[in-house]
DNA sequence: CGCCGCCTGTCAACCGGTTGACACCCGATT
DNA sequence: AATCGGGTGTCAACCGGTTGACAGGCGGCG
């Protein structure tokens, strides 16, 4: 990375395909792959090569012009603009099966999230194991959140709880939040919230159901 | 709706912002609002006026001009144009954490997408009973799509299994999939894919943070 | 009855993101 | 040494989506 522009100019497209281009990096990474040109990997990614290029454009040049990019060195570059070249511990808040979920299926750790406290106000689950990290009550989110150093927290609790429980996050001093109540979090513009709306998803998926079923699609 | 353009016709963006409206305006009708403007509807979404007009205005009036929106009319409306104006029953395709979470969590009958049927290729898992939902063999696939006349699935199977699953899927009649999987996949152009990636959502927040953290947003 | 405030439908300008084109660079090969 | 194939960096045109502006409709009130 040469010339690193600020990143308030990097496009939220880009940002939110950045994340892809790392999965699939370290994945060629593991299969010992050393050299990747952009058309493969854009390829390989479903996008346009010149998407691609014009992406890692914003970070300067990765690789010497007219050599293709070496996996080696592309890696590292995009695990340290992306924020995970040291591991960032997260919280999650609301031990339901979702939190559950999270915490297990996409293996947090290996993405460089490890999971450093899991909470949950129903005392039923509070004590509980997962993944060697006991259930803690809510009395303890600060404490764990300022003795682990954790800056951001996944949102799992039901809607009515979450903007109670948000309100102590951003106290707490955590900086990022993953919001997965359907509610819209009011937060000072200090800290950064993503809404991840299950619901939102299958219903657009709905429409485009119908429209393939009624032959409404453009696609004949 | 007076003239209903052809669905292709509609942008990608508003489609997701249709759930939107219509789980803001399913809300208010249970407080029993009868008409509400679009500046109302747009601040309490946090968008612009003119925006949500915009968007209304693809599917030809909804209101008389000068009138203010009726939320009674609008909610049958927007579920007729989404496609969950009948229930849409959908299969779960594993029955890990994530696929119980969903199962549970965004009470899917409410919705509009009662869950018809849950498989799991683990035997251990099949049988076990999630909102009264027996687990399913996987060799059952087939035959409850077709029985139930599932249209939608919601994969949540590990990655590898995801492609095989999915081919099986669309041979049973399968024409709407929501991807949890971390994996693109390959299917007819006359079956939709939505991809739900959960590990980009955090990473996407990640470059954020760091972007706070570092002063290098902007806002100061 | 006429005016006024508020509302929607509609359009045109604007803006950000995507895409194609091309100049330039490199290593291999003849 | 010159050439060739394949690669990146960069830019400008293009396109879809967002936003602001405004014409016109409706009901309430003086």
């Amino acid at each position: 990375m040469r010339k690193l522009r600020r990143h308030s100019e990097v496009p939220e497209a880009t940002i939110h395909r950045l994340p892809r281009y790392l999965e699939k990096l370290k994945l060629l990474q593991a299969m010992g792959v050393e050299d990747v040109s952009s058309r493969q990997l854009a390829e390989s990614l479903d996008i346009k090569a010149s998407q691609l290029r014009h992406d890692f454009h914003y970070f300067g040049g990765f690789s010497r012009p007219g050599r293709p990019y070496q996996v080696g060195k592309l890696v590292p570059a995009l695990e340290t603009i992306i924020g995970v070249s040291e591991p960032q511990p997260v919280a999650i808040i609301g031990a339901g099966h979702l939190g559950q979920a999270l915490a297990n299926y996409a293996n947090m750790d290996v993405q460089g999230f490890p999971v450093r406290g899991v909470f949950d106000a129903n005392p039923r689950l509070v004590g509980l194991e997962i993944r060697g990290q006991p259930v803690r009550d809510m009395d303890s989110l600060e404490d764990v959140i300022s003795q682990e150093g954790i800056r951001i927290a996944i949102l799992t609790v039901p809607a009515p709880f979450a903007q109670a429980v948000t309100d102590r996050l951003v106290k707490a001093g955590i900086v990022g939040i993953v919001n997965f109540a359907p509610t819209d979090l009011k937060v000072p513009k200090t800290v950064a919230v993503r809404n991840e709306r299950l619901a939102v998803g299958i219903m657009a998926l709905s429409f485009k159901v119908k429209c393939i079923l009624e032959g409404d699609c453009g696609v004949e």
